[in-house]
DNA sequence: GAAACCATATAAAACGTTTTACTCAATGCC
DNA sequence: GGCATTGAGTAAAACGTTTTATATGGTTTC
């Protein structure tokens, strides 16, 4: 049985008020602390968190939660990303001595099962980070906003206010994309998307076809061929493009790794070099790019950053709130980087 | 501020202890069942769990803990292995209703910060789910055994209660791999493994070198080359293996699947056909299988159930000490299997 | 008609902390 | 020496639940 502070009171012989304010670093008389300090020691005493937790309303806890969808199959794809991400968060979290409650849920079972009023009223947490994967409604959000509960959402979509909202400038990514692929002198460019709804798609698209547009190179539709983030999809992609004998890329540019990884598989195996005929760029920057052969030219998003910045901004939320302290808000917005390996080269 | 059952009581106009009942589907009247019910809805209500756990003298939560080791740099080759396992773990929990705890922790901190105690003493999880990686001393176990705490160590290690174990047979593993590389004709087998002090290195090792000595096939020790688990690690040893004449392997065996993705990167480099030449085995079946080219023949863990069977034995584990039910227990060992890709061939 | 039982409801205790308000003695100041 | 100040300590209230023991009124049983 774990001993309660009656019990290292007792032992040390004060009152309970005094053995708190002696182990947690108030006023206190040198000899007396020691004696507490002994007992406590001795008794292995470590204070109560829910004890604590209920006389100061607050639980000292984080929750990290990545919105799945029960019909997109389990993806392995999301590993990575995800995984960088809550490392991240969870350095700061714990940094700032901070517990972490780490969820993967779907959207159908945050409505069914009232995840987030669960979350918010149940008060087993302060905060709050959301990581959706797909445009579905928000409607939590006006349960947050209502409740002014501290929480940030990795998504750069319009209407989240700036302080909640921690992301990265996929537009640039894009754009960083095309322009490289540009300056290689690439004219005919393919661009393996992931799904159309999907968070980070369009605005990727946005900015690939806008630097594009600026070179007034031609654009057509069907360069774009929409597929699922999967190294099969890429791979499924490709397929379908050397179908089309209209294409005549010299170059793609695949919306992350995987899919990346999948198209020069499809490449190799209809004997086209990577990046001998057709150059190959990719976007995540995660293991598998350093892990193919050849590797793989890619945008980075430094998603462990992300997660520490997301974690850090929710604490910041929770200090204004509780008024320990007064922390300015701008949206943070990460700018992806140019990561130049072996799969690409000047025309 | 959110609502307190005192709130919906009151609103109900009945005691506290009705409310709760009523809430709690206990005995009580269906009439005044419905008043609370309308009432709690009415205030938003959701049980505090601060306050239940208290009571209750539990908090739902299961921890997961994944022990690092600071000299360690970051391996981002952890993340497949460890995320997978989670999300098993994470599957169980939710669907017992209870909270994860997720945390990554080195094994230095762990004791300066008396990371286990805390958690113990600290009565904010009800059972541990560790995942060490490296073979340090195991000191915490013996606070967890005498405080009689639910736990489980994702470690074959002798000298862990079998019902305290959950491990994978890593030993069938490095004999699954010999011998289907021994059944293709290959008998000039390099074998890459990790660090030396891993926790699966050496019984992976074990395997691997029984299945050659079945077939009395002559092995020298300076055919196996140790390395880090990385990509870069498994470039480096066959750059190593490629340099030293003596050796002219058939086949490779890489302890995972990213040395595995290495070791093809520097053959393929040195103009060496994979598995024209040399056929490579790897480890883990993580993504980086399926996504290089030739895709990865390796042994498949099953990751997620290993979580979730974790996850499983720590609840039953709890259901015990709390005398809600009485489970048996035997020691849990998950087989590893073979899968056949493209990167090994027929001698 | 008393005794026994039941369904329903409640008051009060309990869980382990922190914090507020208060006491008491010792010190410093004029 | 009187008065304010400080230091060290404590009792009691508070947090939001669950649970135990008890009360109330109504129904059944003999």
């Amino acid at each position: 049985m774990a001993s309660t502070l009656k019990d290292v009171a007792i032992l040390a012989g004060v009152s309970l008020t005094t053995a708190s304010h002696c182990l947690n670093g108030k006023r206190a008389n040198e000899q007396t602390r020691e004696k507490v300090l002994a007992a406590a020691k001795k008794l292995k005493y470590h204070t109560s968190t829910i004890g604590r937790n209920l006389i100061t309303n607050k639980s000292n806890t984080i929750g990290m939660y990545v919105l799945n969808s029960r019909n997109s199959r389990d993806m392995t794809e999301e590993i990575t990303y995800y995984y960088g991400m809550m490392k991240g968060a969870l350095a700061c979290i714990q940094e700032h001595d901070y517990v972490f409650n780490f969820e993967v849920i779907n959207w159908e079972e945050l409505e069914e099962k009232n995840f987030i009023a669960k979350k918010v009223y149940g008060r087993s947490i302060d905060g709050m980070i959301l990581v959706p994967q797909f445009m579905y409604h928000y409607g939590f959000l006006n349960l947050l906003e209502e409740e002014k509960f501290p929480y940030v959402i990795i998504d750069p979509k319009f209407g989240i206010k700036p302080e909640n909202s921690v992301s990265v400038e996929n537009f640039k990514g894009g754009y960083l994309a095309s322009d490289y692929l540009i300056s290689l002198g690439h004219k005919q460019i393919i661009f393996i998307n992931g799904p159309e709804n999907h968070i980070d798609s369009s605005t990727r698209e946005q900015g690939f076809l806008t630097r594009l547009l600026e070179s007034s190179i031609q654009y057509d539709r069907k360069q774009i061929i929409y597929s699922d983030f999967t190294h099969e999809g890429g791979y499924a992609s490709v397929k379908k493009m050397l179908a089309d004998h209209s294409l005549h890329p010299t170059a793609l540019f695949c919306a992350n790794d995987y899919m990346a990884s999948g198209a020069i598989a499809a490449l190799m195996e209809a004997g086209i070099r990577v990046p001998g005929d057709i150059s190959v760029i990719g976007y995540d920057d995660t293991d598998i790019a350093r892990c193919i052969y050849p590797k793989l030219t890619t945008i980075r998003i430094a998603v462990k950053d992300l997660g520490f910045l997301a974690a850090e901004r929710v604490l910041n939320l929770i200090d204004n709130k509780m008024g320990v302290s007064h922390h300015e808000y701008s949206e943070i917005l990460l700018a992806p980087t140019l990561v130049i390996r072996d799969s690409t080269r000047k025309l």
